[in-house]
Formats: structure tokens, C-alpha cells, sequence
DNA sequence: TGCCAGGCCGGGT
DNA sequence: ACCCGGCATGGC
């Protein structure tokens, strides 16, 4: 097997040139990004774009204006995203928690050192591990991974790992092999997203266009 | 028509 | 420490 250092260079390089420039996270704002990375637990991005529509069309996609919504507009407004009484209240607790301990003030919140952050926003109920470094990594420009289920298929598929390591495992084997640049990790795990989406999905066959095909050497994998 | 999408929580073993 | 059901909409 190559070094793993390699082996994701090379990834990289594969899925940039089968992709292109992915330009993530699409968002006006920081703070849409935040909104965003709640809304998109467990949904398509597409559905969750027509919420975040209807929360820029009512005028509340501003941090002061939003957490003074109730639980049920808000629920109304986020609705096409699914499971929107769940994420309305996620939402919430999540403003709150800027506004209490922050102030409202996102780019304050974001000078704290990335473990601190990381540990409050663990603490909010309803966010955890990847909308806590999607909200790092795209929001506030943090050097964190951001794993996904797409991130484990991949993996995976690529004997890399079993299919149940747990996140934090998988998150090291990206941050001790890639070289500290938000840049690339903001790239690299969009690209990840698109690969699955093409050839890692649940009951995808294996497919001999994947653009990893051969990736680490495993020939005939993915 | 059923399966799936850029998770997370709470309760039961 | 795991395992599982619940949460919900829209697109193919």
C-alpha cells in the first residue's frame, strides 16, 4: 500500500479533475452557512434550499431576526428541509447560543480556539459532530475534516476502513495525512459529496468509472 | 412506489 | 458501549 499521504494527494487530484472546483459551502453569508448546516442533517440539499428561500423571502435569515421567530414559524419557514419541528427547535438552541454566550456576534464566536468551539457547539442539543465542523470548517474558515456518511462509504468501499469506524477515527485519518489547509479541506470533502453521489450511494453497484477506482493501489475496488 | 438525502437524540439492552 | 426507532419533505 502507498503512504496515505500520497494516496489522498492522488485522490484529490482524481477527483478534481473528474469534478472540477465543487465551490462550497454556497451561502451570501456566514451565518446562512450556520442555518444551512443544520437544515441539511438527513436531507437533500435541494429541499434544503427551498427553506432557506423562504427564510431569506420572509426576511429572517439574520441572526437577531431569526431567534425572535417562535418554534412554529420557524417550523412553517424551514419546512420543505423535513423533520422541521425537530429542526426548528435545533435551530434555536443554536441561536441562543450565540446570542448568550457570543452576543449575536458570529465573527467573536469564531476567534475562540477550534477545540473550545468545537466543545460548545457539541453542547447545543441538536448539533453534532458534522454540523459541528461544516459550521467550523465553512462558516468560521477552522481546520477541521468534516466526515459525512459519503466520507465512511467511500472509505470503506476503499478498505481503507470498516464500515463502522466512528467519526473522530475517521476525521484523523484525513487531519494526520493532509497537509493544515481549510482550503483543501473545504475542497476535498465537497468532492467526496459528489463521488458519492455518482458511485458511493447505499445500493450503488460497483462501478469501474469511478473516478478512485484504483485509488491506493486497490485495484478492481469501488 | 419505495428508496434515498451533506444527522442526531433518547431509550432500551 | 452499542443498537434502534423516531423525526419528514421532495425528487427520481
Amino acid at each position: 500500500m502507498k503512504d496515505l499521504r500520497q494516496a489522498f494527494t492522488e485522490l484529490f487530484r482524481r477527483l478534481e479533475a473528474a469534478y472540477g472546483p465543487q465551490n462550497w459551502w454556497p451561502a451570501d453569508s456566514a451565518f446562512e452557512i450556520v442555518v444551512g448546516a443544520v437544515l441539511t442533517q438527513n436531507a437533500a440539499w435541494s429541499n434544503v434550499e427551498k427553506a432557506i428561500a423562504n427564510l431569506k423571502a420572509a426576511g429572517v435569515m439574520e441572526l437577531k431576526a431569526m431567534v425572535g421567530l417562535g418554534p412554529e414559524r420557524l417550523g412553517q419557514l424551514v419546512r420543505p428541509a423535513g423533520y422541521y419541528n425537530l429542526k426548528a427547535r435545533r435551530l434555536l438552541n443554536l441561536l441562543e447560543f450565540i446570542m448568550e454566550r457570543y452576543s449575536g456576534d458570529l465573527e467573536k464566536m469564531f476567534t475562540q480556539p477550534t477545540d473550545v468551539l468545537r466543545q460548545q457547539l457539541l453542547e447545543v442539543k441538536g448539533i453534532g459532530p458534522e454540523t459541528a465542523d461544516s459550521i467550523l470548517l465553512y462558516a468560521g474558515g477552522h481546520l477541521v475534516f468534516v466526515v459525512d456518511a459519503y466520507t465512511r462509504r467511500v472509505l470503506a468501499r476503499h478498505g481503507l476502513i470498516s464500515p463502522k469506524a466512528d467519526y473522530h477515527e475517521i476525521q484523523r485519518l484525513f487531519m494526520d495525512n493532509l497537509p493544515p489547509d481549510t482550503d483543501l479541506y473545504a475542497e476535498l470533502h465537497a468532492l467526496i459529496v459528489a463521488l458519492g453521489k455518482h458511485h458511493c450511494r447505499p445500493r450503488a453497484p460497483r462501478c469501474r468509472q469511478c473516478p478512485a477506482r484504483g485509488w491506493l493501489g486497490t485495484e478492481g475496488i469501488s
